[in-house]
DNA sequence: CGACGCCTTGACGTTTATCAACCCTCGTGG
DNA sequence: CCACGAGGGTTGATAAACGTCAAGGCGTCG
């Protein structure tokens, strides 16, 4: 398998500034491994013992609260690392993390990420990069939940969506994988009523296209408008 | 100021696991400065040329809007570090960082982090965790806005102030530095009103004592029913 | 002493959750 | 191959939670 995956590998982001050798280096010890849909990669509250890069297919990361409700932390792409607690002095996962089709992943365990990182400080410069990021986006969604309407909030996270995962198609841009008016709702805080709903009317004026686990957004430009508070209301 | 910041500084745990001399090599780049109460430590989109020690004092971190709403991150406790933007791959500041009170902090000039970091795997992996918990905090803020009331919320706001700056005094447990009706409100995204409501009635059944920019929590415990959704309505 | 900042409280309206009923469609097993 | 069942989706009615608008009080600092 080895060099089909290393001409997908090398060009990720999590890799840049690595010379060739490093690379086969740190890919030489992972395991890769396939996901089956709706199985779990690692689950909250688990001991944290590999952390994963993430080569094709969709994952849904999810918090469970105690009163069974269920909030989307986010949605991983292929070439985004998954799972890396140990890098963030965590010993267990702090979500659950379940495959939303079929996946491929690397696998390398977490015992090994003190070593790569003092010896692959560009790896190690990368992986924060992306924690970073990710810091950036919680306060983000924080930002939206406190000042932002529900119809705001759900514009937004399909135009994220879109911009993460958009395939082109003759009626608009689809999101690339089956998410259901409920997997709508955890990312939003809201429920799948509201979400239902407003899909609904979006429909009618044809901005989205969506159907059963399925969502094309055919005017994004429009969406924006509506996500920034800017749209009139029908 | 040598001595005296040493004493003070040693036990921190961002400097846990390190030599004295690694230690003193390490503070000893840093300056240290006062800022008046009210005034920024750093702001918004500045570029980041320093990260920070809280060693005295608190910092309110927030974020502005385009559409002018303010929304609280955190506040920063003594010990704490702030603005470190570049650990994380940024070079311009994510949020304003207000002193709530006078505040003394050492300041490092952001591009000694890579070296620091590289040189002292103990402070890096330290740091590194405090990113951690933020992130998690971060991302339990997402949950409560998602699926609590604003009751709940206010009243985990408040129990986390409690816990990192309460002050015992005869009447319960004081926040520590002068907080208005409305900096909660930014906290936990709702508005003056709803939080003035909300201490008033509080007040009637005896679990808190407030007054201008001050709140005392009396019965922490009854307070923590509430955050749980497990209190009768009144 | 006056004014500004902070806090309180009432009345009202909107947003959005909740409850309820129903439809559609896809996949499975008889 | 058809029937049926479960999971996903739609839509209406109702009500609660909370923001908004409005007015006024109180204390503190210049």
């Amino acid at each position: 398998m080895g060099s089909l995956d290393r001409s997908l590998i090398a060009g990720l982001s999590v890799f840049e500034g690595l010379a060739a050798t490093d690379l086969d280096r740190i890919v030489g010890q992972a395991r890769s491994l396939r996901i089956a849909k709706d199985q779990p990669v690692f689950e909250q509250e688990q001991e944290a013992h590999s952390f994963f890069l993430l080569l094709d297919g969709h994952v849904r990361v999810v918090k469970s609260t105690p009163d069974g409700h269920e909030v989307t932390v986010r949605y991983i792409s292929p070439g985004e690392l998954m799972g890396i607690a140990h890098a963030l002095g965590r010993t267990t996962y702090p979500a659950n993390a379940i495959a939303a089709v079929d996946c491929v992943a690397l696998a390398w365990p977490s015992h090994l990420w003190p070593t790569l990182a003092a010896n692959f400080p560009s790896f190690s410069a990368n992986t924060y990069k992306t924690v970073g990021s990710r810091l950036q986006d919680a306060h983000t969604r924080v930002i939206e939940m406190s000042t932002e309407q529900v119809d705001q909030r759900v514009a937004h996270a399909l135009l994220k969506l879109v911009k993460q995962t958009g395939k082109k198609t003759e009626e608009g841009i689809l999101i690339d994988f089956p998410i259901s008016r409920q997997d709508i709702a955890e990312m939003t805080g809201t429920t799948l009523h509201t979400v239902s709903r407003l899909l609904s009317a979006w429909e009618d004026q044809g901005l989205v296209k969506s159907g059963r686990q399925k969502v094309t957004v055919v005017e994004p430009h429009r969406l924006l408008l509506i996500a920034e508070g800017r749209a009139e209301k029908s």
